[in-house]
This record gives structure tokens, C-alpha cells and sequence, in this order.
DNA sequence: CATCGGACAGCAAGCGCTTTCTAGATGGGG
DNA sequence: CCCCATCTAGAAAGCGCTTGCTGTCCGATG
């Protein structure tokens, strides 16, 4: 029925070990032998059995990229990057790897069977992006199975992610909180004095880095916080506008919004606009991550950029061994603070 | 060095036919034996070899997803959809399928070769996703592919695309022509009688549709239309705020401009506002798909809301033959206007 | 009490490929 | 002119799992 080495082997004239040979291309196969070999690929029609190979060969093709939601453009330009570099069809690598993203949802069992499931296929690397979870028996749970992955061969990659202890995981983590820390430092220079915070996720290292630095910019310009000011989100734009209207309801005076990145900060201008405040006039609003749609919002976001694609691309090369892991196998990517429209001096 | 299926067998005293059965549930074990399996699986932390049972059993567990653009959440939606139904872990089906999203980039070649990575693995279903490229020669390899593909027992399904001839690929189509034509008619329902349009890339059945929708809604109206008025790009932002500065310069009198999806449309809104024109007074700017942000634009875009998680999901079980395919395996999908602040009654 | 059928468990034959080791050529140097 | 180094191709042993078929044990049946 389906089309076997041997079959080409036989129309060939060659045994199926030369077969082989000519389609992994590392062995010295004469010139004519491997033309006539390719040709009867071409006439069978022949595709190679991938999990034979695999299992013959204990290492598979598959590259597998963990993400938290597929449909935020935050993962969706990482895995792009990710992809190109690890040279799926088409990509600047030679051989032809398959690889796949797979979308977790944030939750931490996806997380972990995805990853039994890359272990299950031998994967040749994976590359894991977005904030963890901040949950002990989680954490060493994820720890134990890279550790197992690493054993089995498997790279290991972090992108925009805190690094794994006691792993041969390279990390290249985002300095969450010296963006935060820039990003209110700014706010605090324009005048403000009563800013309001809408955070992600409780559990989540993203969300926890964020908040730090931002207190940290709060803490230096001599602000006592007040516990109303902060409320907990998801990240997305949903959130900021439930957020912004209970952070108008807790505190009206509130100058400016800071929110945990850019999807939540629309939602943050959509809402405070509903509530017919202007911005930046009334209120100055803040983003974070700089995504494609922050530049043409109205008035333009106020947030900081984080390299998405370099720092998956690096990642990317990091995987597929194609360049040298940053010394000690941790390296932090800075963002940059970019001040738009959406800033300004305060009222009053 | 790493644990196979014998030596859980031998820790539990019994043949690794029993195992085997235990860990595929599909044949009788008793209940205590079962037991006794499953503890020595645990003990010693045994993952299945994948590639190992897949070419034992002839099938794996593998579900390729194809998206033109992983960064963009047109398809960032569609395949978030397609995954949760395909069961991924923690999926509401049963058994643990790698879910796997392949970024073709909207190259036709990486599209091939996705295709025949996936055949390689012998994947268990395909869903390719977003519009195809009307080209003779490369969609009749693809239709011979998705034929190989069946043949092998793969289940193929078309999300968002139109349907491949010759094929047994169920199809799940968007109606972009009827959306198209929907939007249009709204517009010059409004008064217009001056649209400009941005399309997609030329070559694409998604761009062609929409424009031919475009088109009948002027045909219609009696409107003649100028060459001028249409514009070719590619599916992103700056492509519309370039179009929109080239649809400017060729006709200063347009009073609408219609963009081939909503990050175009955003593009086009900048470049409005850019040169000083208010939208919807001056001129009226129309998107499609409903992303998420199109709501939040200012003033909130009238575009053609896809139902692209729903679309997905269903792709998705039929996928898994969870669902009928639709009558003769082609189902239209269809668009809902929406009307919202930027479009408006042309000035004068 | 002998027999029969059902419920489990094991044997062993592959699945299609890779790779080590071996063998046959070939050709150049002593 | 023979031998050895160099190339190239083949034989065959798995890789780790699934599954058809064959047994075995046991309670139920006549």
C-alpha cells in the first residue's frame, strides 16, 4: 500500500541502507548511485516514515514552542520569531524541522503535559515563552520534566521567562521590572502623584515583576501607595476596562493608569473615555509591551517596547545550537520606554 | 538509560503485551494487574515512546494546524479554537493529541512542505486555515497532497478557505464575497458614491472575494468605478496606511475607504488622520474580520464580524469526527455587518 | 464430574528505518 | 606485480512498541 524505503531501494537497485544514505545525506554515496536513488524517490512518489526514522534514530525533527495564548499577538510574534530561526520549511536553517507552537492557555497542567508529550516525541529542542506560574510544587514540577527533557537530548530554551533553577535551561528573561520601573519613573517626572495600577494575574512572575518595579519607581519618588490603587486582572482588554471603571469607583482622583501591558491599557482608555474623561488631560494612561496596535490607538500608547522578535529569534538559534548561550546561560532583555500621547502632565 | 515499556513490565512482573494494553486501554486487564502497571509506570516515571508506538500502531497522535501568520489574530483565534476542540491536553476530548500550529508564512512552498512534514508523522488530521493562493500549478499540489494525505488515513479539514476540487478535505468557507458586498452596500446606503478600496495581496482567493463583493454592491448602485479607487497591499497595518496616503494622492474626493481587514482599515485611519481628515465626517473607513480591537479604535470600526472562534471550533471537531461534516462537505460561513462610529454620511 | 466458554496474560512477529560492521572494488605506491 | 589505503555498498541487528494468536485458569453448565 504505502510507498516503503525498500520499495524505492528496489526500483533503485540499491539496498535500503543506501537509500538511507542519500536521503540523510551523510554518508559518501556515489554520484550516479544517489541520482538514480532520488529518481526513484520521485517516480514512487516516496515520503519518508517519520516516527521509523525517528524511533531508529532516537531523535526526532520536532521543535516544540509552549506559549500562553496562541491568540495575543504577544506569543503569536515571539513564535514567529521562534519559528523562522528554528528554520521550519523555508527558515535559514538546512534540514527540515517540524516546528509546532503549542498553546497552553496559562495552565500549568497544559504546560506540563505538553511538555510529557514533546518528551513522549523525543523533541530536538524546545522553547518555552511567557511569565510562569508562581506556584512551588508547579515550579519544581516543570523544573523535574525540563531537567528529564535536557537528559534525553532535548534543548531546553526560556524566552521571556524566569530562569529554571537547577536546570540546564537557557533563559533569556524580559526585564519586566526595569521597564515598570522606567515606565512609572516617567509618569512620576510628568507630576503625577496618584497612580492607579492595574495588575495581571496574581500568580504569575510576569505580573509579580511588573508591580515591583512599578512600586519601586513609586517608592523612590517618596508616594505611599494606597492598597486601592492596585487591582488584579487576566491580560487582556476586558479586564482594563473592568479595572478602570472599579479604580474610577475607588478613586476618583487618580491622575494616571498603569496597566499591565497593552491590550489591558486599551481597554483602560476605552473605559475612561466612557466615563467622558479625556486622555491625557483628565487621566494619562500606560501600556506595556509596545504591540503592533499600541502606536495607532488614539492617542498613541505611552508604553515599553520589548524586542519580541529578536529576543525569539535569538531563542529560536539558541535552540537549534546555531548560536553560543549567553554566559552562564542567563541573559536579560531590556525594554525601552516609549512616550506617546497617551502621557501627560496632570491636571489641577 | 531511559525507561521502556520491559522494564515496567519486568518491575511489574507481567509482558509488556500487558502494559501495553494497560497504557492504551483498549483490551481487557484486570483490575489488580492494571493496578499493579499503572504503580510501576509511576515508580519509574516511563513516557511512552512516541515515534516507537506510532510506527507500531501506524497512526500517532498528531494534529498539524496551518496559519498563514501566527502573529496575527485573525489566525491566532481560528487556531486557539481548533485546538481546545482537537483535545490538546486538558481538551474537553479524551486522549492526549499534540496539537501542533505550523506558520506558513502565506508561502505557498512552506505550505507544501508543512504538508509533508505532517504526512512524514502520519498525522492523525489536518486543518489548514485562511486563504489560499490562486495559483494553477501550486494549488493542484496541494490537492494532490491533501488526496495523499486521505489516502494515509489523515482527516482533512479547510478552515476559513475555500473548498479544494478533487478532494475529500471537508471545507468550512467564510462568505467574503457576501460580507463584502453587505458592507459596501452599507456605505453607499450612507450616500457615498467615491470608495476607495485597499485589497489584500493580488493573488489570494480571500482578497479576490472581498473585492468581488466590493464590486457587485457598485454594480448594483449603478456606481461606475474608477481604477484609480482600488489599491493592492499586503493584510497588515502599514500596508494601509500607505495605500491610504497612495488612495489620497490619486482622488483627494473619496469619501470612504474600504480596507481589506481591520489592521488594515487602523492604517488607513492613521493615515486619515495624518493628513488631517476626520473620520467618519470626511471620510468613512470600513474594515473586516472584528478583531478584538476593532472595537476599541477611535471612533470604533464598522467592519464584517467572522465568527472565527466558532468556525474553529467546528473545524476542529470535525477534525477529530466528533461532528458530521456539513452536506456534501462544504459549509458556508457567514459574516455579520457591523456598524459602528467610522462610517458615516458623506460631507457636502 | 466432565466439559465448555469467557476472561486474561504471554509469545512473537513485525512496523520502517538507521547504523555498525563487513566485504568488494579500485588505484596508487613500493 | 602485489599489497594496502580508500571508497562505496550491503547484510543484519536492532530501535520500542502493538497486536493477532495461542495458551491457561476458572466458574458455569449439562
Amino acid at each position: 500500500m504505502t510507498v516503503t524505503l525498500a520499495d524505492v531501494a528496489a526500483r533503485a537497485q540499491v539496498s535500503p541502507a543506501t537509500v538511507s544514505r542519500v536521503l540523510n545525506g551523510n554518508y559518501p554515496v556515489a554520484a550516479s548511485t544517489r541520482e538514480r536513488v532520488l529518481r526513484a524517490v520521485d517516480e514512487l512518489d516516496y515520503v519518508l516514515n517519520g516516527p521509523a526514522s525517528a524511533l531508529a534514530a532516537a531523535t526526532s525533527d520536532l521543535v516544540g514552542i509552549l506559549v500562553n495564548d496562541i491568540a495575543d499577538p504577544f506569543f503569536g510574534i515571539m513564535a514567529s520569531a521562534i519559528q523562522a530561526e528554528i528554520g521550519g520549511p523555508g527558515g535559514r536553517a538546512g534540514g527540515e524541522r517540524l516546528a509546532v507552537v503549542c498553546n497552553t492557555g496559562g495552565s500549568p497542567e497544559r504546560e506540563l503535559t505538553y511538555l510529557t508529550l514533546l518528551q513522549r516525541q523525543r523533541a530536538a529542542a524546545v522553547v518555552l515563552t511567557g511569565g510562569a506560574v508562581e506556584d512551588a510544587p508547579h515550579a519544581a514540577a516543570v523544573a523535574a520534566k525540563l531537567r528529564k527533557l535536557a537528559d534525553a537530548g532535548t534543548r531546553v530554551v526560556l524566552c521571556g521567562r524566569p530562569p529554571a533553577p537547577d536546570t540546564e535551561a537557557v533563559a533569556l528573561t524580559f526585564d519586566n521590572r526595569g521597564g515598570a520601573r522606567a515606565l512609572t519613573d516617567h509618569l512620576i517626572g510628568l507630576g503625577h502623584r496618584r497612580l492607579g495600577y492595574i495588575a495581571g494575574p496574581e500568580e504569575r512572575t510576569t505580573t509579580r515583576h511588573r508591580l515591583e518595579g512599578h512600586r519601586a519607581a513609586l517608592a523612590a519618588a517618596g508616594i505611599e501607595e494606597d492598597p486601592r490603587w492596585t487591582v488584579h486582572g487576566r491580560y487582556d482588554r476586558r479586564s482594563g476596562h473592568e479595572a478602570t471603571l472599579e479604580l474610577l469607583r475607588r478613586d476618583p482622583s487618580l491622575t494616571a493608569i498603569v496597566a499591565a501591558n497593552d491590550s489591558v491599557a486599551l481597554g483602560a482608555c476605552a473605559a475612561l473615555r466612557e466615563s467622558g474623561l479625556r486622555i491625557p488631560e483628565d487621566v494619562s494612561v500606560a501600556g506595556f509591551d509596545d504591540l503592533p496596535f499600541s502606536i495607532d490607538a488614539v492617542p498613541s500608547l505611552t508604553t515599553v517596547r520589548l524586542p519580541l522578535a529578536e529576543a525569539g529569534a535569538r531563542a529560536g538559534r539558541i535552540a537549534m545550537g546555531r548560536e553560543e548561550p549567553p554566559p552562564g546561560g542567563i541573559a536579560a532583555v531590556r525594554g525601552e520606554l516609549m512616550v506617546r500621547g497617551s502621557s501627560g502632565v496632570p491636571r489641577e
